[in-house]
DNA sequence: TTGTAGGCGTTATCAG
DNA sequence: CTGATAACGCCTACAA
């Protein structure tokens, strides 16, 4: 690798010159800067951004921190952030913090050695207190703070058209498997399908079951679920990957989907769509919020003004077989 | 943020000594390094990575090149990755290629001039000469050349285990979804199934439709497949995403799976499990390939001698639902 | 055992 | 318009 130098000589020039041609500041003779031109050319050279980065205090890193890239929901979070970065000039750094605190802060400090511009958070566990006051955050899905960016879907609105929707093809009795109670986004879909069925004469409390947004768990919930209530004829799961556990339970029992429950599940990834039958699903516009929150990181990392810190994006209602009938 | 001068000044010391308790390196004196020490604790130090880095020319950064995390092969691999490289204290970029050499070669300069340490590479698009001559690398599952440490499964001898199981459980008559002919891993995969049926009275090239690894493509395929031959009692689908597409063909012609036609995936991705009826298929140790290539890399990287630079990993039959019968 | 000084590759300031 | 030179923060000979 050549350096600065080597083009400098080359030239013959000295280095500030080349450095003024390379960023395009100051003024430089149009000979002298075709001179420059061709020896970085011939050296095939290329600026050290390590060394740029110590002058600037910025490397065009950002770090994306999920719970777990493993989850089908955050793959394609992670595509939309690191199509907007590349465009931009900038790298993603992938960390998966498995809502560990240790490793959040694990994570944290090696933001702060690494000079990483920003980063966007998803995540529930890491508090304020913990993030670095030098570093723009943008939070992402799992609201935090008032005081940061935020990205979300309408969760509530969401799971009231959901629910809306089970009364609509005609269920009448609906449970929900909802996610994690610590956690906002779960709650917000539970506070959705509470305002629709709260004053119906069929609600009970023992409609809700909890799961933790994995297939395994809310698979179990449902078995309980159709257990105790027998006539149960539509279910609401907090996630898609809560619904295929849900699918699962109730064909396990021998009932059929959507004929004896109709079922509607929460996000729109890719799996919703693949299962037989589909998954009717409220789709967030998972491309859209990352792809959001990554231009407000980026605009927040190089000091332009921020049109809104909050962005709360709309849900689609997708209707497929799982709740046609 | 501090600075080692600032340790240096509030113990009394050089900035030699201070960066010799941190590296643990050359003669201090007890007394002065439980001083610098305490410094370090006041001023909450870290010493600076990107200063480190211009030094050392080392990141303790590597690359992560995949086609798409959006597919959900690569999710898995990425977790093992970025699970590994943190335990030796390495932080993971993530790059999506899209097969495109254009989108590499950014990569490449990328990946130069930021001093990333090294890559791992799944890709069948770029050259080798396209490689940086200094940085390590290591291929992942697409072959691309002898000379550098890959990581595989057995694509054939899966491929072989995948075909007999179908003829095991009674099919006699077996069509094959293969992946793109130019890439080498969906090329091992229909030799191993051309390896045990291309001597069958009933064969015919027309058994074998080509797919991309999609779903979508994989069920048109299926369908002209099953349009020809009305009598195919198995098919191997030479990745899980295109089984799935597979058995929604299957489903839409009013045949059941397993009951009319048994279907075997490949990779064992979460979500030939998440279906129903579960998906049997030949999973690869998908998690092991990443944390052995990962490990394979930093040892490149730290010069440390490498047992054997070409890793063939045994893949594993699991019989579900879909080849039971 | 500790300190001084030069270098890693760039950029920015200040003269000329 | 161009060139020296001092940062950026750290490490490592070489001296002391």
């Amino acid at each position: 690798m050549s350096t600065i130098r080597d083009v400098a000589k080359r030239a013959q020039v000295s280095v500030a010159t080349v450095s003024r041609v390379i960023n395009n500041s100051g003024y430089v003779q149009s000979e002298t800067r075709e001179r420059v031109l061709k020896a970085m050319q011939d050296l095939n050279y290329k600026p050290n951004a390590i060394a740029q980065s110590l002058n600037h205090k910025k490397t065009r890193n950002i770090a994306l921190v999920v719970p777990d890239i493993t989850n089908p929901f955050f793959p394609e979070l992670a595509r939309a952030v690191e199509d907007v970065a590349r465009i931009y000039g900038y790298t993603v750094i992938l960390c998966n913090s498995d809502e560990d605190l240790k490793k959040e802060q694990g994570y944290m400090d090696i933001i702060q050695q690494k000079y990483i511009d920003g980063l966007i958070l998803v995540s529930h566990t890491l508090k304020l207190n913990h993030l670095i006051d030098e570093v723009p955050v943008v939070l992402l899905d799992r609201l935090v703070d008032q005081n940061i960016p935020t990205v979300t879907a309408k969760n509530y609105e969401g799971a009231i058209l959901a629910t809306r929707h089970l009364l609509d093809i005609g269920c009448r009795k609906i449970g929900h498997i909802c996610g994690p109670k610590y956690i906002p986004t779960a709650q917000r879909r539970l506070q959705g399908y509470l305002h629709v069925v709260e004053q119906m004469e069929w609600f009970s409390d023992s409609l809700i079951v909890e799961g933790n947004f994995q297939l395994e768990l809310a698979k179990e919930a449902t078995l309980h679920l159709l257990a105790e209530h027998a006539d149960i004829d539509g279910i609401f799961a907090g996630n898609d990957l809560m619904a295929v556990g849900a699918l699962k339970a109730i064909h396990q029992t021998g009932r059929k989907v959507p004929q004896d429950i109709a079922l509607i599940g929460f996000d729109g990834i890719f799996l919703s769509k693949a299962m037989e039958p589909e998954l009717s699903t409220v789709a967030q516009p998972i491309y859209d919020m990352g792809a959001i929150a990554t231009r407000l990181l980026l605009k927040k990392i190089e000091d332009q003004p921020i049109d809104s810190a909050y962005h709360e994006l709309d849900v689609t209602l997708l209707q497929r077989a799982s709740t046609r009938r």
